[in-house]
DNA sequence: TCCTGGATAGAAAGCGCTTGCTATCCGCTT
DNA sequence: AAGCGGATAGCAAGCGCTTTCTATCCAGGA
């Protein structure tokens, strides 16, 4: 019924290992045996059998790829790069790795079971992209998982995500400055002149979140006046509605903001989505962006250029990011120093945010 | 140095039969037994061995989703619809079933590459997603591929794709109505009145670029006027640019376009990432839209909603449609009758199609 | 009391491949 | 001319699990 490697061998007159070390090329074959094998092959339409030759070897060529969400680009264009590097079929290494691209929904518990089917495949490696919970239990279980899968021989990154806190295991870490990139966007602001802004906050439990929230409230404290800076300041918190990283969270806590501060100036969002929730809100509410009212996103996302006007926002390299995680997991670049590489943020300065005029 | 089935055996004091049983859940074990069992799983912390569990069951839980670019929403959302229904971690069926995303990145090699890969992993189903590509030799090849897949009962659903020709194999299919899409676009842009219309199209080579400029065609030649219908139409031609799905594309193609014809009314754009880049190009010449000139998209993404003003377009059901594959793959919905269905595109008409003032 | 059969558990034969070790063949060196 | 070692190829032992077939146990029926 299905061919196996030793139809192959009989066929090309060799043993079965010798079609195998013509498959693996990692052991000398005559080129007159090779030739006939490679015949043979051709001719019975054979295919490895995957999992065979992994528990064979001890080894597989999956390499997984956690994302929170795949619809959503942020987390596209860094699972793309990661694997135009790891080797695919479309890798420049010209390997035979596959990627899986794993869609957690940002679920806890999904992200475990995902952890577990890929140490089930014996992955070769593992990038994990996207914000971890602020979840003492949680971050627990996935390092006790993630240091499990290290010592096996899994190659552990992490991309866009803080580096883990207690376990020893060693794993890469790519993490983005997403507290200076809130800090240098609210500066900018300041600079404009503005004094009452609005934070549209992603969901409380994510490190993401949090280290944006702490970049924007940094800059306010800085600049500022007694009572604006300090976190969990009352009148800050006034200012900040947390709510989802999608486009319906931004509006909504836009309406509501404008609802507790009808005399802000400016408005910052968790990320570019949500800021487009919020322009669609303010416009509806028939405030001029940015005549009347300045916006920010954060990411700059590919779509982020089109907004009109263009947003402002904080660029974030998601794939070059990606693409380096993805050389870190085949182990084609060197693990940073002390495991962990800090991505800077660059501002980018559009059409959505001027001087307030009022 | 790592746990095995018989070590878990050997500590819950039963066969390894047993304990490969308990875990699979599929044959009678004593409550107490299993018991026993899950406590030395649990206490070993014992992960099966997938590549050995896949051999010996000559079957695997892998299905794998074949899309053309993941870093682009149309997909990520197909994909993520799909990866809800078919049972991993975060699906409906609650299974450990495991979708494998695969970048091929349009380029046919990578496709059948991938098709390899997935082979080799003896896949339990696959889905393919976005386009065709227009070349007989690769057609063939695929379906050749595919068949094979087929016969070694791996389930295929093809989403968002034409049908295939030839093949006999047993091939669930779910193909968008471009066509009509297109035509019902290109109706309401003559019903606004509108006669010169420039069209950004996709890649040549690609079903779905035939499919969408064909619909736009058949409305110009219904409506129409001797020369302007017939496709292949000299004047047609002229007012056709062909190019990648890129926003970059749409920006250049818009460019010519009005370089050909500057009288042009309206700009229908291949997706709506392209019109995008129309639009953008449109701003930069000092045109608005719509007053100066109505601009069309395609597919509805996520995005055009926000666009400004909002894009007039065709929505494809994507998440939709990758439920329904999803649920194909799995077998949890029967295949449509004759193997094909149909999935209608819808008109969005918003603001950046008005009627033409000159 | 003996037999029958349902319910569990175990023995063992692979699943298809990789790889360490061994065997063979030759062309050279000594 | 005998001996050697490099280059190839084959043997065979698993890799860790599933599953068929068989054994055992015990309750209930005859």
């Amino acid at each position: 019924m299905t061919v196996t490697l030793s139809d192959v061998a009989a066929r090309a007159q060799v043993s079965p290992a010798t079609v195998s070390r013509v498959l693996n090329g990692n052991y000398p074959v005559a080129a007159a045996t090779r030739e006939r094998v490679l015949k043979a092959v051709d001719d019975l339409d054979y295919v490895l059998n995957g999992p065979a030759s992994s528990l064979a070897a001890a080894t597989s060529d999956l390499v997984g790829i956690l994302v929170n969400d795949i619809a959503d680009p942020f987390f596209g264009i860094m699972a793309g790069a990661v694997q135009s590097e790891i080797g695919g079929p479309g890798g420049r290494a010209g390997g035979e790795r596959m990627a899986v691209v794993c869609n957690t929904g940002g679920s806890p518990e999904r992200e475990l079971t995902y952890l577990t089917l890929l140490q089930r495949q014996r992955a070769a490696a593992l990038v994990l992209t996207g914000g971890a919970l602020e979840d003492p239990a949680h971050a627990a279980a996935m390092s006790a998982k993630l240091a499990r899968l290290a010592d096996a021989g899994t190659r552990i990154v992490l991309c866009g995500r803080p580096p883990l806190e207690d376990s020893g295991a060693a794993v890469a870490t790519l993490t983005f400055d997403n507290r200076s990139g809130g800090r240098r966007l609210t500066e900018h602001l300041l600079a404009l002149g503005h004094r009452r802004i609005g934070y549209v906050a992603g969901p409380v439990e994510r490190t993401t979140t949090r280290h944006r929230l702490e970049g924007h409230r940094d800059a306010l404290a800085a600049a500022g006046a007694g009572n604006t800076g300090h976190a969990g300041d009352a009148d800050q918190d006034e200012l900040t509605v947390h709510g989802p990283y999608t486009r319906a969270s931004g509006y909504d806590a836009t309406l509501e903001l404008l609802r507790r501060a009808p005399d802000l100036t400016a408005i910052v969002a968790a990320n570019d989505t949500v800021a487009l929730g919020a322009a669609a809100a303010l416009r509806d509410r028939g405030l001029r962006i940015p005549d009347d009212i300045s916006v920010a996103g954060f990411d700059d996302l590919p779509f982020s250029v089109d907004a009109v006007p263009a947003l402002t926002t904080v660029r974030l390299p998601l794939y070059e990011a990606g693409a380096r995680a993805g050389r870190l997991a085949t182990g084609a670049e060197e693990a940073p120093p002390g495991g962990v590489a800090t991505i800077a943020a660059e501002l980018m300065v559009r059409g959505s945010t001027a001087p307030p005029c009022r």
